[in-house]
DNA sequence: AGCCTCCTTGAACGATCGTTCAAAAAGCGC
DNA sequence: GCGCTTTTTGAACGATCGTTCAAGGAGGCT
């Protein structure tokens, strides 16, 4: 029973890097098998189709996207916005590290997934969801910084907006520099957003 | 010969729209077969293997922009500025027009197949290069509406981010609102954007 | 030891993949 | 009608796909 449970948690950890680096659809199982050093029949004792690992995996990203991801973007940043451009930053960071070859796993799955069970699909929104509500908790810390009235679930979706497109440009022109433009754009408006906040409240004051 | 070159039109005309709906990889030589009711030895008699038919995909694409999407998308729209967000808005009407399966046929091919051959690569590369390169001289056509000394390559860029990351999010959660929040955030940058050109040139004329 | 359950082994299955090719058909100048 | 090239036919190939399963090993309980 504790092997079962040690080779679950290899398989997902193995399908994790094959579904990221070749997709859902061309990672085979025997790529699985020779990855974790199983036999078929092991891993089928574990999960009763492919399928189940895709699941598995899109379960372990929802769940870990504190300890994978906002934990290491975010320590010693404190100011709210900050965090916002460090979590973009992490990105960058994982850009350069593969030669931009890198992919948001989930990005990449919910484009060559889009057709799949309900349950799939229904994980790849969770994704989604749980790294907006991340930046739309720094949004509502930011406060009066931002203007009063602003969506700011929108903003957040906005910015998985620009991490998305900045990704997918940088890996198909093999060149970050399209990822920095897409975030100085994006820094650029919340620049915008914060003057625009601060005559707001300027004019406000002299009111008063 | 002419009908080789007809059965040539009739393969990319199915594979733009198999590649679009299932992906490259999930497209089976056999899907191309039954869709233009050819013979596997017709097919390979004009390609010489599955891949080349991709690259008749990317050229076509690549050679049609103009036709195929900035034609219908800018009838009757002459403002500049307007003219991006048409074109923006043609992406809703696929959206709506396909029950939010739609999502963009070069967005998807370059995230599936990033390792491919460097033909490809240059393929994927080049079609968003000509869809930034419209949006571009639209930027361009705007002038002194927008801010002086305004990276206007990197803004287009932006607007490219924001459709693919829009379409993305908008297939994921099955609902355009994702899309239209996304759009009304470019919108509301590029208002900024105005308005700060609007209190420079304000400025400079108080100067003068 | 005996028994039962949990887990692993690894060969094998049928389906489907992209591709090949000898043979027949069609088109064309004479 | 004849000869030559271009095009089509469609069965077949080997590889690989996800999956199955009878058989055997490992470890615990009585």
């Amino acid at each position: 029973m504790i092997a079962a449970r040690d080779n679950r948690s290899r398989i997902v950890h193995a399908a994790m890097e094959l579904f990221w680096s070749k997709g859902y659809g061309s990672t085979s199982v025997a790529d699985l098998l020779s990855r974790t050093q199983l036999n078929a029949g092991s891993l089928y004792h574990v999960f009763p189709g492919k399928q189940d690992i895709l699941v598995a995996v899109l379960e372990a990203y929802r769940d870990g996207i504190g300890e994978m991801l906002l934990g290491p973007a975010w320590e010693g940043v404190a100011d709210p916005i900050e965090k916002i451009f460090a979590l973009l930053g992490r990105y960058r960071w994982l850009i350069l590290e593969t030669d931009c070859a890198y992919g948001c796993p989930i990005g990449s799955l919910a484009l060559e997934l889009h057709h799949a069970d309900p349950a799939v699909r229904d994980l790849l929104a969770a994704n989604f969801s749980g790294w907006t509500a991340a930046v739309r908790e720094c949004l509502d810390d930011a406060g009066a910084r931002l203007p009063a009235g602003l969506d700011r679930q929108a903003l957040a979706e906005f910015v998985l907006t620009t991490m998305e497109g900045g990704v997918m440009q940088a890996r198909t022109h093999r060149d970050v520099a399209y990822f920095d433009r897409g975030v100085a754009a994006l820094r650029r408006h919340f620049d915008l957003l914060e003057a625009q906040a601060a005559r707001e409240k300027e004019r406000e004051e002299r009111h008063a």
